[in-house]
RNA sequence: GUCCCCGUAGCUCAGCAGGAUAGAGCAACGGAUUCCUAAUCCGUAGGUCACAGGUUCGAAUCCUGUCGGGGACGCCA
């Protein structure tokens, strides 16, 4: 249990007792009263804004309000040096007795200490990386990547029930290019000699594996035949073949989504004339001519009526074409037939996890699934900045036009999974981020990925320590829980425990905010905090976690050490990053 | 031209759905090692939260405008 909404929940009551003694007029909205630690930790272990935010409202002066809610607060079990401060908030401390209760607490939920219900067991759909399957996967894709699996991964622990998923774009000119391309690469593999790759073609070395694959698989049975013939039985080779790269990519980084959408199985399936026929009849298409685009206008723009949605209806810029001048669909009129599966599916609650060049795409998807879903379904982007790779401080360059590029498998092979997914969230998603190939791999503070696995390895160096030393205690957290406990008497004992104790609320604000980073940055904080009372035992022996001849006081630092290694482990597990036990 | 994101210490960034005296790391300077991992820690210094208005008890946070950086803008996906 949360703390933090605990005392919430009691304020609210508090609050309506008020009411119904006339002491507050009726009907008060509560929904702006919060109770937070106050960012400054003097000014007391909790507070709430209850006085200023109801004052007006109430038509009582706020720090009257406020007198009346500390004679209430005051009969509460724990509560101590209840003040009024600044315009009007309420300010308690805890006794020590309630935040011992919370070490307890921890040690018995184990890694499980921060699940939630906030999600209510609510579906959300979690789409990410999506790559088209053209190539390998990038270190550009690493970050969508790693955020959304890590924002699932998230959301999951937030009580969500999470559906992680992946959309193939199978369909449009892109997949063509990649059969002739592959065809291309099957006649070389066949020893012919095919020359420069043509522009406008794959050129990367990649494409050679194809094409020997399909010379291994199918041998000559598609050289000299028209194109008409060969082109999907190659293209669906070409996209099965590098989709199983991906795959496997993916897997190398812990990530392997459970649904993978295809684009061309929708439209095949008539999914693209659902999307038309339900706008049609909701009075949401017509026959119109847009302006150019504004900026550059493109070389070969002619003005032409096509069938337009009015997106412009839900928040859009312009109304959108559904119809290519081929009368082929849009990429937007298939993607709109996406997420309408998806609602179908379920999914009231829609995460697309793109990259910040998709950024100009928003708005209209969020107006295609509110039209679709009548309103009842929410699509919500998270937009991942760019990620600049150097390695020592010099730029990698990547250009994909000339088919080099450095491949996500490069890097992973490289840094290693579990510091490629952590440095990839010390950072808000919309906020550019190094990667320095060098310094990720540095065992030093300036590094993040370091600095909190030794917190956790620390932890556990000393809890091996201690269990050669005092073989007398029973390191099992529950054997801890309910130990002495009350040993623990130091303000930085206690106020790691209070640290300690924001995790539920952590893992509930990051949910709320669909921002994974913020756990990076609390553990980051949790390390800091372990880390300085780790050394304040260099200077005071009184303080180091095993105390030679006090075995009771030993068995309450454990315990203290043991919650500090399983909240960690349990935010890096989010992340899908495995916590070290050992960094030697 | 329109829209989106960003602008916080010299540098890289947090800032917990509006809270109290704006925080960390790096870099700079000064310290700590008979001792559970010094791969760490402690301290000092550093700010007109781009700028100007507005909303209210209260704004880095919300609204409007200006400046600056990045991105997007029918038949690419």
């Amino acid at each position: 249990m949360n703390l933090f909404k605990d005392f919430q929940v009691r304020i609210d009551a508090m609050l309506q007792a008020m009411a119904d003694e006339g002491l507050l007029p009726a009907g008060l909205d509560l929904s702006r009263v919060t109770v937070e630690p106050p960012r400054d930790p003097s000014h007391g272990d909790m507070s709430t804004n209850a006085a200023m935010v109801l004052a007006r409202p109430a038509g009582l002066k706020p720090r009257d309000l406020a007198a009346l809610l500390v004679e209430r607060l005051s009969r509460e079990q724990g509560v101590t040096d209840l003040a009024v401060a600044g315009p009007g908030f309420v300010n308690w401390r805890l006794s020590d007795a309630i935040w011992l209760g919370q070490l307890a607490t921890i040690l018995e939920a184990g890694e499980r200490y921060g699940d939630s219900a906030l999600g209510q067991g609510r579906k959300v759909n979690v789409e990410y990386v999506s790559a088209n399957p053209t190539g390998p996967l990038t270190v550009g894709h690493a970050r969508g990547a790693v955020v959304g699996d890590a924002l699932a991964g998230l959301l999951a622990k937030a009580g969500y029930d999470v559906t992680r998923e992946y959309y193939i774009n199978d369909a449009g000119n892109q997949v063509d290019t990649l059969a002739r391309t592959a065809h291309l690469r099957y006649r070389e593999a066949l020893g012919e000699a095919i020359g420069e790759i043509p522009v406008g073609m794959y050129p990367g070395e990649y494409m050679i594996d194809v094409g020997r694959a399909l010379a291994e698989r199918d041998g000559d049975k598609w050289r000299g035949r028209d194109e008409a013939e060969w082109l999907a039985p190659v293209r669906a080779f070409a996209i099965e073949f590098l989709m199983g790269r991906v795959r496997s990519d993916l897997a190398a980084i812990g990530i392997e989504q459970a649904v993978f959408s295809s684009e061309r199985a929708l439209v095949e399936a008539g999914a693209v004339d659902a999307v038309f026929e339900t706008l049609e009849r909701r009075g949401l298409l017509y026959t119109g001519v847009l302006e150019p685009p504004k900026g550059k206008t493109p070389e070969d723009w002619e003005p032409r009526p096509q069938t337009l949605f009015r997106a412009t209806d839900f928040g859009d810029d312009v109304d959108r074409p559904l119809r290519k001048s081929d009368g082929s669909w849009t990429y937007f009129a298939n993607d709109m037939a996406y997420h309408l599966d998806k609602f179908r599916r379920g999914f009231t609650t829609q995460i697309d996890v793109w990259g910040a060049d998709h950024g100009g795409y928003i708005r209209r998807m969020q107006a295609a699934v509110q039209a679709l879903s009548e309103g009842q379904a929410r699509l919500h982007i998270v937009l991942c900045q760019l990620v600049k790779l150097t390695r020592g401080g010099v730029e990698v360059k990547m250009s994909k036009r000339s088919g080099n590029f450095v491949t996500l498998s490069e890097v992973t092979e490289e840094v290693g999974k579990d510091v490629l997914r952590f440095i990839m969230l010390t950072r808000k998603h919309d906020a550019p981020l190094d990667f320095d190939l060098e310094k990720v791999l540095e065992q030093s503070k300036d590094n993040p990925v370091f600095y909190v696995q030794y917190a956790h390895a620390r932890a556990h160096s000393v809890l091996r320590h201690a269990a050669e030393a005092f073989p007398g205690v029973d390191q099992a957290p529950a054997a801890l829980a309910g130990g002495p406990v009350h040993r623990l008497t130091d303000s930085h004992e206690l106020g790691l425990i209070k640290l300690l104790a924001g995790w539920p609320r952590l893992v509930e604000s990051a949910a709320e905010a669909y921002e994974p980073h913020r756990i990076a940055f609390y553990l980051n904080d949790v390390a800091a905090a372990f880390h300085g009372l780790w050394t304040k035992g260099k200077d005071e022996t009184s303080l180091r976690f095993l105390v030679a001849d006090d075995a009771e006081l030993t068995a309450a630092r454990l315990a203290l050490l043991r919650a500090v290694a399983l909240v960690i482990a349990s935010g890096l597990r989010i992340f899908g990053v495995e916590p070290l036990e050992e960094m030697r």
